[in-house]
DNA sequence: TACTAAGCTCTTTTT
DNA sequence: GAGCTTAGTA
């Protein structure tokens, strides 16, 4: 039902009470319902808030919910919204069109497969598997993986497909082909084909293809394009400045009939262009919409004043942004504390004490406290630190539940049952558990399959015919009988039935059992986890979809976050990096690691465009803090199995030092010293003169001290580090960027140092 | 073919 | 340090 004239006239002019909790810009927001509209809202500014009223409006005005598409970035977000207009409007929520671009779209694309030739149970492909075929492929050609490294190969494939760039357009630009010529990479644009044919072949699609396939489903076929035009009478997106182009496209010729489209975003949050995230679609809105209404939303409520405004002398700094002015009426509260660490082990230990101290004065749960940091594999000193006080924390992020090995070989299975072409999912499980069928057997069922053009499946599934398999045709007709009797099983049981018959009958279960290790004993649980997760899917009827097999392999595959956690209530410190932080807000936030070439990032330094992401990071870890923000750094860390010293992040040094509470931590902030553009000074660490043991300070840094001018460095030689004081090398091994020294120092024992980064000078040859 | 030990590489962020 | 690949052995 659309909304009629009546409805709206009146929506113009009466306030509906459910809105009263909403300021006046958000309520304008909320109630502007026609037409193209774009809200810019500032971090902390009550975005979601407006997006779930404006959803829950529209319902209260009798618009039908399956004409309402609203898309989020992460599934977390998309429940959470759901949930809140549940509250708002009730069960009608559960009928909106929501979700993740990825889900909404493999779901269209589902119900249209036959349209773009593609089975419609096809199969989707995660990283790990793009990156095997990938991997796949290199060998078949004999191509050198050093060259051509698969993460690279996939970053670029997955560029080109977010530009809506398809092999043979790739093929056909000189300037693309001209670069990878130039890098050695000659045939890239052949594998990008060859991936592209495999993928198809295999009735997959990788995450892009979900997003590239729903766009060319669209744009060649009028009538399905009709359909779902006018199906969506209202769009919304959230997080707008996150939409790469194929997003954006896809979304532009959705709400070209309605014209009801409505974006949400902060450019000052754009934190995805890795992703092929293009900021642009934020800053051209208006352009692309001429009759577009602009709500900017800049109050914001979260956060102190100190907070706001340390973020905002933050991200003054970049230059590419839309004018906002963000402010806030909340008190001006603490100042925030810059902490420094000698090592990692320390900040978390630190951290870990600060956090127990803080909850015990001011009477604080766990979950009331965040740590946030740049990269996943930072998170192991917190939670040692933690674990000590008894602090319960939970990781986010990392390895989750589905992309486990115990997990994902039964996933594979269940794939190959549902679409024998699924390669990856083949090539997984052939030999697991182990019934002989080796390495050298896989190699000729590659090569036959790529001589005959067609699936592993149909040649396992016909190995007698083929002389070349030999002593192994019989451990393959036995694998193709079982694979058949489970797929069999499709049309005369459910999803758990027959998963549960899987894995009994494959041995999966039993060889996890005799596993009596401890890892051995959360394998197993975790595949019956997974098997009583089918179970609740299959039984779950709050909603009128189909529960097969298949659908759950959908909703699975797309669902990378956490999965339905064991025990929501649970009171939990929160550790995650600073991406998955997006969209939340804790009383107390920690952001560790800040420390240059960690944080910015090492691979952002060189460029600006890339630097000013990292600084927007920095703005939205800073935003997430309610009441108190601290920031740390340690003074030496391990990476790449090695202690490395570091020195503090530039991004400390931006925040105006008014906002900064430093004194409390052992240090203070140095006098602006005049510096080059491209040289960053370190701060002057002082010296540590209160209480307590003093062994393990580290001097002063001098900045005499050159990084890596070191050459003549050789075994016996007396040297002096910048922070570890005087030493003999021991050993000197690697070559250019490798080169590593073992230095005995004085004070504090031996070290190994990359050459590279060592900030010492020779003393004594 | 299957298993173990040693060696090498990669260190960003996620649907 | 971790994860993965390779080489070597049963």
């Amino acid at each position: 039902m659309a909304l009629s004239e009546a409805n709206f006239e009146r929506s113009m002019q009466e306030i509906p009470p459910y809105l009263d909790k909403l300021n006046e810009p958000q309520r304008a927001a909320v109630m502007q319902t026609e037409g193209p509209v774009m809200i810019v809202a500032g971090a902390g500014s009550g975005k979601t808030r407006v997006l779930t009223f404006r959803i829950a409006h529209l319902l209260k005005q009798g618009v039908d919910p399956f004409s309402i598409l609203a898309l989020t970035f992460t599934n977390k977000a998309a429940r959470e919204m759901r949930e809140r207009i549940e509250k708002l409007v009730g069960g009608e929520a559960r009928n909106l069109w929501m979700g993740t671009f990825h889900s909404v779209f493999a779901r269209i694309l589902r119900m249209e497969a036959e349209k773009i030739a593609y089975p419609r149970d096809f199969t989707i492909y995660d990283s790990d598997d793009s990156k095997s075929l990938i991997k796949t492929i290199l060998k078949e050609w004999n191509l050198d993986d050093k060259t051509y490294k698969p993460g690279h190969v996939l970053s670029r494939i997955s560029m080109a497909k977010n530009n809506l760039i398809s092999s043979a357009e790739y093929i056909s630009a000189d300037e693309l082909t001209g670069e990878d010529r130039k890098s050695g990479r000659a045939r890239f644009g052949e594998l990008f084909a060859e991936y592209e044919a495999r993928c198809k072949r295999a009735g997959a699609m990788d995450f892009d293809d979900i997003l590239l396939n729903t766009e060319k489903l669209l744009r060649l076929h009028p009538d399905v394009c009709h359909k779902w035009q006018h199906k969506f009478k209202f769009v919304m997106l959230d997080e707008y400045q996150d939409t790469n182009r194929v997003q954006y496209m896809i979304t532009k010729r959705l709400a070209a009939v309605h014209q009801n489209i409505c974006v949400v975003g902060d450019d000052a949050q754009s934190i995805y262009s890795f992703r092929g995230a293009n900021i642009q679609n934020i800053l051209s809105f208006e352009r692309d919409y001429p009759d577009a209404r602009v709500f900017k939303l800049e109050q914001n409520y979260r956060s102190t004043g100190t907070i706001v405004q340390a973020a905002g002398s933050i991200i003054k700094n970049n230059k590419n942004q839309l004018k906002k002015n963000v402010w806030t009426s909340n008190e001006q509260g603490e100042k925030i504390r810059v902490v420094r660490n000698i090592s990692d082990n320390e900040e978390g230990r630190w951290v870990a004490q600060s956090i127990f101290e803080e909850k015990m004065r001011h009477r604080l749960p766990n979950k009331a406290f965040a740590i946030l940091y740049r990269t996943n594999a930072q998170s192991r000193s917190f939670e040692e630190g933690l674990r000590k006080l008894n602090l319960d924390y939970k990781v986010y992020g990392g390895l989750s539940f589905y992309q486990r090995k115990e997990i994902k070989d039964v996933l594979s299975y269940l794939r190959l049952v549902v679409n024998p072409t699924d390669e990856e999912a083949l090539k997984r499980i052939i030999n697991y558990p182990a019934r002989k069928i080796g390495s050298t057997t896989i190699d000729r069922i590659i090569l036959l399959a790529s001589e005959h053009a067609c699936s592993l499946w149909d040649i396992v599934n016909s190995a007698r015919k083929h002389p070349l398999l030999g002593s192994s045709t019989l451990a393959l007709e036995n694998f193709a009988i079982m694979m058949r009797s489970f797929q069999a099983m499709l049309t005369t049981h459910n999803a758990y039935n027959l998963a549960l018959h899987l894995a009994k009958q494959t041995g999966l279960l039993k060889t996890l059992a005799e596993d009596k290790t401890v890892e051995g004993i959360s394998r197993y649980e975790n595949v019956v986890e997974l098997l009583s997760g089918i179970q609740e899917f299959v039984e779950d009827d709050t909603s009128e979809s189909e529960k097969g097999l298949a659908e759950f392999l959908q909703e699975v595959a797309l669902f990378t976050d956490e999965r339905k956690d064991d025990d929501p209530n649970r009171d939990t410190v929160t550790l995650m990096t600073i991406h998955a932080s997006k969209g939340l807000e804790f009383p107390h936030v920690y952001v560790v690691g800040m420390e240059e070439n960690l944080f910015p990032s090492q691979m952002a330094l060189n460029d600006r465009q890339d630097l000013e992401e990292e600084r927007r990071l920095f703005y939205v870890a800073v935003t997430r803090a309610e009441q108190k923000l601290t920031l740390s750094f340690a003074t030496t860390r391990l990476r790449f199995g090695q202690i490395l010293p570091c020195e503090p992040s530039r991004f400390i040094d931006e925040i105006d030092a008014s906002f900064l509470d430093m004194d409390k931590s052992g240090f203070k902030k140095p006098s602006p010293a005049p510096r080059a553009e491209t040289a960053y000074s370190p701060f002057q660490i002082k010296r540590n003169t209160g209480a307590g043991p003093q062994g393990n300070t580290p001097p002063p840094p001098d900045p005499d001290f050159k990084e890596g001018d070191i050459s003549g460095l050789a075994e016996g030689m007396r040297v002096q580090h910048q922070r570890f004081g005087y030493g003999e090398v021991q050993r000197v091994e690697g070559d250019e960027d490798q080169r590593k020294a073992t230095i005995l120092f004085d004070q504090f024992g031996e070290k190994t140092l990359m050459m590279k980064f060592a900030k010492m000078r020779i003393v004594e040859s």
